[in-house]
DNA sequence: GTAATTTTATTCTGGTCAGTACAATATTTG
DNA sequence: CAAATATTGTACTGACCAGAATAAAATTAC
């Protein structure tokens, strides 16, 4: 049930407003209420499974954030802000091969929980599968796997640049297929594969992508290397 | 509004059983129920959506299909067996080149429809959605997506006995990454990647994959070819 | 010490949800 | 032609939904 006894560390300690005083933390309680869409989806998760998660009454919820899909915003963001976070680090590896491996190691950390409680990614499933109904979800999970999409172009190019990768190579066409292998690891998770297999898989994408002699991007033709 | 006149035309010519004949035929309204179920997925999908999208009112769908979530099951599995066949068509291509090209092309056909309302995949991303809190629905989302995954192996065999693709290769763990494509392109079609990008990732995704020299699967060290 | 302000707890609202009751309809059987 | 049977249409149910009204609490301002 809900415990929402002050909370006085959670509040900070710039000069306080008048009024009572919030007694929890917006951001962790978006955190918690991330949790809660990540494992539900968007339109499953109740008012109430929110509530509970965030330790907080729905004046409080509204008072905070505005409105259930107002909060469900703020969470994806959060959620898209914290992986991009930790695909930046792992991708500052030596070697494009290490790069893709901390990589994706780092995606099934978050896809599979360590009790073994599967629940994929947020941007990619829980949001996508919103998206044909909700315009603002769906671009903002298009924003976000493009940011993605970008940031692991930056690392192809500098594999290019240190001839890792074939200079014919298209970084952006090039880091489509290796995001590309996120989705399916998030996808797999979801649906149950086993964290011994999503590593195998994970193993199997890097070997195919960073020794990989293939040419790729528009325009380049089917060339045997 | 609902039309349910009486349809004759699609009623078996098997010999009648006694009391009123049923106005509609249950697998066109399964299709029908799968169209809004992949639109909109199993939690956000109404009854008064089903009601509409099927041309039956609650009664009838309850008569013949039992519950909102058995109606899904039916649904989901329909969905999953037409685009088996289409995959399996697909692969029929001579060469393991064409035939994952033709995998893809028949893929985005059905994510992304003719008049551009994109829609994704009903297993990999809606089905997937609901899977943390619906074993169920996980375990035949799993199932369906084990199978598509033996399906493609079972074409990468073949490459590998026509000597397309090298010995070393492992049906089973080629076939995810070649799978793995078909999840991230329906991942960006539902988010709204345009048609012609998600051709050319396919393309790509064919190039990386049909001219992959590296050897994969689990026990294969990192050889370099 | 009271007023002003902000937040919180409790209770409630109108609408929507999945599902069902009941009467009417449309057939076959006897 | 009436009975039996299966399906359909209309209206309804109890539970649940997102969200809000109201009073109380907890602060600061004066």
């Amino acid at each position: 049930m809900t415990h929402s006894g002050k909370n006085k560390e959670q509040i900070s300690t710039k000069i306080r407003a008048r009024g009572r005083p919030r007694a929890f933390d917006p951001a962790v309680a978006v955190d918690a209420a991330q949790s809660a869409f990540l494992r539900k989806g968007y339109a499953a998760t109740t008012l109430d499974d929110l509530s509970e998660a965030m330790g907080i009454n729905r004046p409080s919820l509204y008072g905070a954030f505005g409105s259930k899909e107002d909060l469900y915003v703020r969470a994806l963001q959060a959620y898209a802000d914290r992986m991009a976070t930790l695909f930046a680090a792992a991708l500052r590896e030596a070697t494009f091969s290490k790069a893709l491996k901390k990589l994706y190691a780092t995606a099934l950390d978050a896809y599979v929980a360590d009790d073994g409680a599967v629940v994929g990614c947020m941007v990619a499933i829980t949001a996508v599968a919103e998206a044909v109904e909700e315009d603002g979800i769906r671009a903002q999970a298009k924003a976000i796997m493009d940011n993605i999409d970008q940031l692991v172009a930056q690392r192809v190019s500098r594999a290019i640049a240190e001839g890792e990768l074939s200079g014919e190579v298209k970084p952006r066409a090039f880091s489509r297929l290796v995001v590309g292998m996120l989705h399916s690891l998030a996808v797999r998770a979801r649906a149950g594969t086993s964290r011994k297999v999503l590593d195998e898989m994970a193993d199997d994408a890097v070997r195919l992508l960073a020794h990989s002699k293939a040419p790729l991007g528009p325009g380049v033709r089917n060339a045997r290397p």
